[in-house]
DNA sequence: ATGTAATAATTTGAAATCTAAATATCTCGC
DNA sequence: GCGAGATATTTAGATTTCAAATTATTACAT
């Protein structure tokens, strides 16, 4: 039994409740949650270019021209080289994509929004700082990139980052 | 603007360092976390089934099967049908899966484990709480996945939600 | 102008993960 | 002993995700 053993299952709850709800949606309205997230970023974002996007909604650039491709290949939105500089691509929602797009579910369950909203104010805002805590260590800049490399590596030259 | 965003971003961002951690212990070690929780339920848990597998680490048994199969090509495990049901599989690790079990990596990230471990008693099980409520949450049954039966399914028609 | 470096996007290759369907085996009743 | 239904596992197919390698274009220095 490690000291982190309880919170390290509670996170694999996390995840995996929120990948089965990204399933369920695919199955119900053919759109995932980074599907989903990926039009959101369309509407909000100024100049929606797949590198916007990426940042916006903390994907890699790879991840978001894979969600691109899927949401184009169903016609939802919709890739064009606009400004001066013919690297960059702008992506904007059809119109069907713009229909689809508002009659979308919400990015996490229901029930947790349920039981989520019926929480005292103090006490949402316990969980958010907790959760975003969590966060802020997790992401943290890995120092402790190299530790690991010390454990089975220590003859080879070091695999840089 | 949502109410949930700043949730659904921390818990973004959570997800996403597992995931990059995961791929950054598999460049240096060529073990992912899964690999890893497999390996530590095939040491901890009594008859290790894919089947009791997946359920101690919360996954499915394809997700097991597939994650047995790359240890096995590794040889970092092995298969054997033991018992009198020779349907069920029983799962052993390997000389070689034992010694890389031993000097294996923690399973969050270290940069993590050093902040988390700093924290006052108090406050890492406030965390540890907060997390598993949001949790329990979050992968409650899901009642409103199709919210026409669970009224009594008056005319058993419509299921898609 | 010409070549090198930087930037934007895409492609490629690998892994994790799920559901649903297929396969193999077991148990039970007759 | 045989067939029906149950159980354990695997296979098939889809999506997400990343890093690394490629491709196309721009910016800058000479």
């Amino acid at each position: 039994m490690k000291d982190y053993d309880e919170l390290l299952i509670s996170l694999r709850r996390i995840t995996r409740a929120i990948d089965l709800y990204s399933k369920r949606l695919q199955k119900n309205t053919n759109l995932t949650i980074s599907q989903l997230l990926v039009m959101e970023a369309i509407v909000k974002i100024d100049k929606p270019t797949p590198s916007a996007i990426a940042k916006s909604i903390l994907l890699s650039q790879a991840t978001v021209t894979n969600l691109i491709d899927r949401l184009e290949k169903n016609e939802l939105v919709q890739r064009k080289r606009l400004g001066t500089d013919k690297r960059t691509v702008n992506v904007v929602l059809t119109e069907s994509g713009e229909a689809k797009f508002k009659e979308a579910p919400e990015l996490l369950q229901s029930g947790f929004l349920r039981e989520y909203r019926k929480l005292e104010t103090w006490e949402q805002a316990m969980l958010v700082s907790a959760v975003g805590r969590v966060a802020s260590m997790m992401d943290a800049e890995d120092i402790d990139a190299s530790p690991i490399l010390a454990l089975g590596d220590i003859d080879s030259g070091s695999a840089g980052g």
